[in-house]
DNA sequence: TTTAATTTGTTGCAAATGCAACAAACAAAG
DNA sequence: CTTTGTTTGTTGCATTTGCAACAAATTAAA
């Protein structure tokens, strides 16, 4: 069996690690990236989609999204028809970071696929967006209270 | 640009939450996991080679440990011919929960790999591993205090 | 040998993380 | 319409995480 998770984690920790040292240029703080750059890219999305984009949990994004409003990089606005959900919005200073942000991480893929030629970088994002939806029907399930079998 | 790193991102998150969920059941708290393998499987191994495995910081690996101490899953032992480093070696109960470690990454490398044929898995696999060997470099060069251009 | 640099490991903060337990709005079922 | 279930979001609490700043042992250089 090939242990493809460690690689991963390996990978996926590293770049992380980097990410938040880079970012911190910006006042942000560990793990803020993940969801500034989906807001600016989604403007209207909602906490619990952020959730499902970025597998984390429901609790750590709610305090994550109350530091970049307190810290000005993002607004929430309630829903006119919903009045449960909260969409999020950049506001300027979010803007202006995001394309840092941007830039960084295209960076930090350039890195990993150096070496590849543009078939083995096709491969790659193919095979990883496989098993990225592989997992997530994991995720998804564990997160809600159900077990494995293993 | 293909955005694998995003993909990597969400895949090792979702995993890492799946794995924290489950060992609990052995009384092991966030992470322990990954120390507790790699000990297993490389007894009297030192600290510093299991940050660069896992690609985490050097502290966060000192508490793990130490817990892991307290809570009798490895022991640390001091080295004749060095005063400075101490070696890891699971203990009978580190051991005895091995196998269930394994067991179920194995499960989540065969989740992961669903719909797969053997060539395809064989693929992932050796790109994944340069990707990861591209990305430590970077990492290693970050931690020392290194600024990346970009 | 003495000095300087590197490796290895630890602590003190301050912060992020995530499981529980909860509440409120909404949707579905009766 | 009312009841039941689901979705979305928040807090309390305990824990992990990691940057700094440090100390001690080891290695390299002078």
């Amino acid at each position: 069996m090939k242990e493809i998770l460690r690689e991963i984690g390996m990978i996926a920790r590293a770049l992380d690690s980097i990410s938040n040292i880079e970012f911190k240029e910006f006042d942000l703080t560990k793990g803020q990236y993940l969801y500034l750059v989906r807001i600016c890219e989604n403007p209207g999305i909602i906490q619990e989609q952020l959730v499902d984009m970025i597998k984390v949990d429901r609790s750590t994004a709610t305090r994550a999204l109350q530091k970049l409003v307190i810290n000005d990089f993002i607004e929430k606005k309630e829903d006119p028809y919903n009045k449960k959900i909260k969409r999020l919005f950049p506001t300027e200073k979010g803007k202006k970071v995001y394309p840092f942000i941007k830039r960084e991480n295209e960076h930090s893929d350039l890195v990993a696929l150096k070496g590849f030629s543009e078939k083995e970088a096709e491969a790659a994002f193919d095979l990883l967006q496989r098993i990225r939806k592989n997992v997530e029907k994991d995720w998804e399930s564990v997160k809600k209270g159900n077990k494995r079998d293993y």
